[in-house]
DNA sequence: GAAAATTCTGCACGCGGGTGCATCACAGTT
DNA sequence: AACTGTGATGCACCCGCGTGCAGAATTTTC
């Protein structure tokens, strides 16, 4: 028993091994595993009886060769402190599972290790490579187009300006301005905006579409905007906490809106933890992603949930698009609960 | 521009094309991206210059082909519910990428879709599929021995009494007891362990070691155990809920000891949002996991912190090792919060 | 019932590179 | 100057399967 998983059978089943069980040749063998192969039925129930008792499945690495495709994407994250990245790894997963790919994780360690971690993915021939809300994405499609391999670069959850690149992603800014009416309805006068790290290629349009929206309302009012390092817990906390320290109790915000509900965590710690003052009482706070923990009692936080589900959908349908393929934006869930 | 990524050039540049602009052989060029290949300091540095020249780099999926190894690990996960999983998942992509190996995470999306998640990942000939932190491995362990691709089958995060897989895993017997010490040397009285689903194929010590140390303690005493139906914040909230809901001031328990971070959590909801009580005054509460949110203030979560690095590395050891290799159990860290 | 239109089926060749061995060049020996 | 040992290099063959096409087996048509 222990020994028969390593030396179970010397070498593995092939599609030889199956034809001539099935009395046929290779080919056919092959052919009964396409759905689209032109085989009789009979010689097909020949094959895939030999193939169960064989144990037979054919080996996509070697399909990948002799094709053109591979039915594998490569997933590049570079930012693993958001336990919304666990949300979308899973409904991915699961999704081009489903729809027949197969996928490689690649952990992004640095803006400069892109290249390097693209490389990787394409020496495995991936159909396409897929940026999970990823900060950069410039310098990564110029790789891209050195690395010939790569034939598709997907940008997931983020809206890439470059023509090369196809965009996934939620609507940004149909949903904020949601979230920006429900404060402005709620009546909160002094907002804050706390965003993630200040770099020219992050594109979300969260926080222009929220300034713009409530400058329209309060002309002349220009909300404090605040960048923190990282879309970690502890650097929106110290972020938060910078800011609203120095600030009296007229002249601080009554309202934070937060560029994702890792950093409204880490605010929310702030307020409570650090100041000593009370979420929504003294100020309210909004989030965006509508993380699992989101909806604890311990944060209760107004938030907006992006639709990965049909996010996940569209990236299946522009993968089996040949020539080039259409961005998507699709609309997410505003969902309020108590913080704000 | 636009279409360089799609057709920037017909063909991928091979071992071939390199050999022609050096002036050697295509096994040259292969030796050249060997680090022990014999071959001279003159023509690797002409190899490699054309290599650069031309952006070639070596096709895994066709070296997989001949030799018998893929530098291909697949990871499967049954349970997207734990931010922990996303800890492991950074820190394995990161580990294995250093040291060559590609990784590909692979969704289980049931018990009864185990068979098929490993067969997906030895179609691709990984060169061993790791159990995530998973909750079932012996029909597993069955598949495994019926798919002849997969090498090895390595068990993270817990422990597995299978003769042919390798277990690599944090020292649950130590960990747990020194949680179950802190909380006598605080002087509880009346515990309870909050675990996960009860399955039999779960292969953690924490409930049992917990158990045996402190009867040791307090002989005749047994502490309540209950069962949540899975890891998740709900399930972890509900589950202490309609366990605590029942109890009088006198005969709650004064601590409860849980099986991981998140259960933890969901059993701290449910004693302060439901019950209105406090922690630790009413009841004090330690998990498992050290899971970044356990950190925030919300939660002040004390905790126990999985080696996750020392076993990643561990690992890369097993996945090197040829014949049959060692599994490893290894200390982690005692994270004292506010919590308990 | 024969000819024509359709399936089926088999095969040569290729994908990009690994393995093991035979060959070759060059340095050191006698 | 002929000889040997060692490292460098080239080559045949193989890995497991896809592609495109030609030939065989059916089915359809008149």
């Amino acid at each position: 028993m222990t020994d028969q998983l390593q030396s179970g059978s010397p070498k593995s089943v092939t599609a030889d091994d199956v034809a001539a069980m099935a009395g046929v040749s290779r080919w056919t063998v092959a052919r009964a595993f396409k759905k689209a192969g032109s085989i009789s039925a009979k010689s097909r129930k020949r094959v895939m009886e030999a193939a169960e008792t064989l144990g037979y499945v054919p080996d996509l690495s070697a399909a990948s060769l002799g094709s053109d495709r591979s039915n594998l994407v490569a997933l590049l994250v570079d930012d693993f402190d958001n336990p919304h990245k666990l949300v979308m790894l899973e409904r991915l997963t699961r999704i081009l599972r489903e729809a027949g790919y197969g996928t490689l994780l690649v952990n992004m360690l640095g803006e400069k290790d892109a290249p390097e971690a693209l490389l990787t993915a394409s020496q495995r021939r991936v159909d396409a490579a897929v940026l999970i809300g990823t900060q950069f994405d410039e310098g990564i499609r110029r790789t891209a187009l050195g690395a010939r391999r790569v034939k598709k670069l997907i940008v997931f959850a983020r809206m890439s300006p470059s023509p090369d690149t196809v965009s996934i992603g939620c609507d940004d800014v149909t949903a904020m301005e949601e979230v920006t009416r429900h404060v402005l309805a709620r009546g909160y006068r002094r907002p804050m905006y706390l965003a993630g790290p200040d770099t020219e290629s992050t594109r979300l349009f969260r926080k222009e579409t929220f300034l713009r929206v409530w400058s329209a309302e309060h002309p002349g009012s220009v909300p404090a905007v605040i960048h923190a390092r990282s879309y970690s817990l502890a650097d929106g906390r110290d972020c938060a906490l910078a800011f609203l320290r120095r600030l009296s109790r007229d002249t601080r915000p009554d309202v934070i809106l937060c560029e994702n509900d890792v950093l409204a965590m880490g605010a929310m710690d702030a307020i409570r933890a650090d100041l000593k003052l009370r979420v929504p009482q003294d100020i309210a706070v909004t989030g965006f992603d509508d993380i699992p923990l989101a909806a604890s009692p311990a944060y209760d936080l107004t938030t907006y949930r992006q639709p990965i589900t049909e996010m996940a959908q569209a990236l299946v349908r522009v993968l089996g698009t040949d020539g080039t393929a259409q961005g998507t934006i699709l609309p997410g869930r505003f969902v309020i609960r108590g913080s704000a």
